[in-house]
DNA sequence: CTGAAAGCGCTTACAG
DNA sequence: CTGAAAGCGCTTACAG
C-alpha cells in the first residue's frame, strides 16, 4: 500500500497543493465548492496527514511525553495514563512514554532537542524537584500532577483526609496512624499535613505518620508494636493497605476488630482481600484527564488555572469498624 | 533557547550541510580531520538531531507503538513496558502508547497512515485475532507477545505448568484446579493445555480449568463448592491469586492447610498477603525486552526467529503446603 | 574527499 | 478565491 499525499490530491482535484492544504485544515479562503471537491478526493484516496511532515513544517511534535522512574510498577499509574489518553488520543496527539534510569532530566533535554514532544506531564512531584526548574529553562510546556511552580492539578488532600479520619472518628477510634510514600513527594507532604489537621480537629488522642520506604511491611510492624497500639491505619495506597492486612494477619491481629485498615486510594485491588478494604475513592482516570486537559490549554496558548481535583468519597467495606477494647 | 541545526554547524565549520550530515551519521567519505572538526562544533553547539526532520527524510518514524485495551489496568503490563523501554529507550526510539476503546484496529490504521510508528508490539494475542491480519495487510512490522502468524516471542507454558503442577504433586495434591484469563487468549489456551498435560503426566485424580471472566471471585467460589473440593488452585495472575486468598478467607477455608494457592505470575503483590503467595516467576521485564529486541531486528531488515522465553522458576512461599485431610 | 541540489510531505506568507 | 514558492531540518544520490 502506498500512502497518498496532498500532492496526489492536488493533481486529482486539479488544484494547487496549497489549496489542498488550506481546504484540509479548514482554513478560510477556499470556495465551498473547491473545498468540497478536495475533501471528496482526499476521502476517496484515503488520505491521512503525515504526522512527521506536519510536525516539521508546523514546528509541533503532535505528541506529549511522560517519563517514569524505572522502578515504577504502580498499578494506579495505568489509570492515570488512561486518563491522559482519553483527552489526547481522540485528538491524535501521541503519548510518548519513557522509563528513565534516575536521570530523568536527560530525557527532557533529549526530547526538547529532538523536538519530540510539545509538552510533558510530570507525575510524583517532589517538594524540591529539579525537573521543575529544568522544564522552565527549556521552556518546555509542562503540567504537574501535584502542586508546583508550573501549571498543575492536584488532589484535594484536605477533604480526603477529613473523610478518612472522620470515618474513623465516628467509629470511635482515638489512636490512628498513617503510612505514606516518600516524604519528599508533594503528595505525601500535603496528605500528612491534612491528616494531622484532621486528627487535631477530631481531637484524636494520637496520630502518627510514617513512611513506607524502604519497607512498608516493616513500617507497619513497627507501628503495630507501639503501646498503646493505634486502632486504625490509613494507608496512602491500595498496595500498602493490602500489605497492612497481610502484616496484621501474620501478627494475629484481627481486622477490623483489633485494627481498622483504610486505603487512601480505591482500586479493584481493594476488593480482593477479606475483609475487603474500605477506601477513599479518587477517580484517577478523571484526574489524569484533568491534567491532560490543562496541558492541552497550555499548548493552545492559554494560561490555565491550577485546579484542585475532587472531592473524594468514602467507600465503606469490611476493613474498618469500631475498635473493640 | 534556540535549537541549532546542521546548517548552523555547517556554517560554523565552513563545510556543506551534506558533509555535516555524513559526518554526524558516521558515514564513510569524510576525512578524519573534517569529521572531527564537525563533531567538535556539533558538540559545542549542543546539537541534537531533530527527530521529525530525520523521520521525514528517512521515512522512519523513530518510534514504535503499543495499543492497549481501555480497561487494561494490569500491573504486569508496566513491567513488560519497562522491558520494551530498556531496548528502545537507549536507542532514542520513542514508545507511543495508546488506549483504544475496543476499535484497536483503527489505531493501527491511523498510525500507519500518519507514519507515526515504524512497528508495533502486540500484547494479549487472541486465538483468532483480527489484528494479525490487518497488520499483515498494512505491512506494518509487528511482533506479538504470544504465538501468532507474525514474528513472536512466547512464554514457556509447558515448563511453567509442569513446574506448578509438579510442585503440587510433590506436596501430595491429587485434585487441582486452575483459573485463567479469557479462553480466547493464546496465553490462556496454551497454559490450559499445558496444565492438563502436566496433570495427566503426574496422574492427578482431577484437574479442571475455569475462566476468571467475568467474575474471578465467583469462579473461585464455584470451584470451591465442588465436592470433593480441589485441594490446590493455580491462578494465572497475581491478582487472581490474591482474590482466591480473599475468597478462601471469606469461606473460612484455611490456606495452605485446606487449600493451596499458587500464582502463575510472581510479582511484588505476591508478598503482601499472609501467607505470602508461592509463585511461578517469569521475568516480565526480560520478556518485554526480548520482544522489543525481536522487533528491532525486524525493523533492521532481519527475519527474526520466533523465541520462547523462559524457563520460569518456582518461588516457594507460604500459600502452598501438603493437603490435610 | 567535498559541495550543490533535490526531495521527504506538509504549512504559510506572498502574489496574482 | 487560487497558485507558485519558500521553508521546516534532515538525508541521499549525483557531480566535481
Amino acid at each position: 500500500m502506498r500512502r497518498p499525499t496532498i500532492h496526489d490530491i492536488a493533481r486529482r482535484a486539479g488544484v494547487a497543493k496549497s489549496t489542498v492544504s488550506f481546504a484540509l485544515n479548514g482554513q478560510p479562503g477556499v470556495s465551498e465548492s473547491t473545498r468540497r471537491r478536495i475533501l471528496g478526493v482526499a476521502d476517496e484516496l484515503g488520505w491521512r496527514p503525515s504526522s512527521v511532515a506536519r510536525s516539521l513544517s508546523s514546528a509541533q511534535a503532535g505528541a506529549v511525553g511522560l517519563v517514569l522512574a524505572c522502578e515504577t510498577a504502580d498499578p494506579a499509574l495505568m489509570r492515570l495514563v488512561a486518563g491522559f489518553e482519553s483527552v489526547f488520543g481522540p485528538r491524535e496527539v501521541g503519548l510518548l512514554l519513557q522509563f528513565a534510569p534516575r536521570t530523568e532530566l536527560a530525557v527532557y533535554h533529549s526530547w526538547w532537542h529532538q523536538r519530540r514532544v510539545d509538552g510533558v506531564l510530570v507525575v510524583d512531584v517532589r517538594v524540591s524537584d529539579p525537573r521543575i526548574a529544568l522544564l522552565g529553562e527549556l521552556g518546555l510546556p509542562a503540567v504537574t500532577l501535584g502542586r508546583s511552580a508550573l501549571p498543575s492539578v492536584s488532589l484535594d488532600a484536605e477533604t480526603a483526609m477529613r473523610t478518612a479520619v472522620g470515618h474513623l472518628a465516628r467509629l470511635g477510634h482515638r489512636r490512628i496512624a498513617r503510612i505514606g510514600r516518600s516524604p519528599e513527594l508533594v503528595h505525601t507532604a500535603e496528605h500528612t499535613a491534612a491528616f494531622l489537621d484532621a486528627a487535631r480537629a477530631m481531637a484524636m488522642e494520637s496520630a502518627v505518620c510514617v513512611t513506607a520506604e524502604p519497607d512498608a511491611a516493616e513500617a507497619v510492624r513497627r507501628l503495630l508494636a507501639a503501646r498503646p497500639r493505634p486502632t486504625a491505619l490509613v494507608c496512602d495506597t491500595d498496595v500498602m493497605a493490602l500489605g497492612a492486612l497481610g502484616v496484621a494477619a501474620q501478627l494475629g491481629i484481627r481486622v477490623p476488630g483489633e485494627l481498622s485498615v483504610l486505603a487512601g486510594e480505591d482500586s479493584p485491588l481493594c476488593l480482593l482481600p477479606h475483609p475487603a478494604l474500605t477506601a477513599v475513592r479518587v477517580d484517577l482516570h478523571s484526574y489524569g484527564a484533568a491534567a491532560a486537559e490543562t496541558l492541552r490549554c497550555l499548548l493552545a496558548g492559554d494560561r490555565p488555572q491550577d485546579r484542585t481535583f475532587g472531592p473524594p468519597c468514602l467507600v465503606e467495606r469490611g476493613s474498618t469498624g469500631p475498635p473493640v477494647s
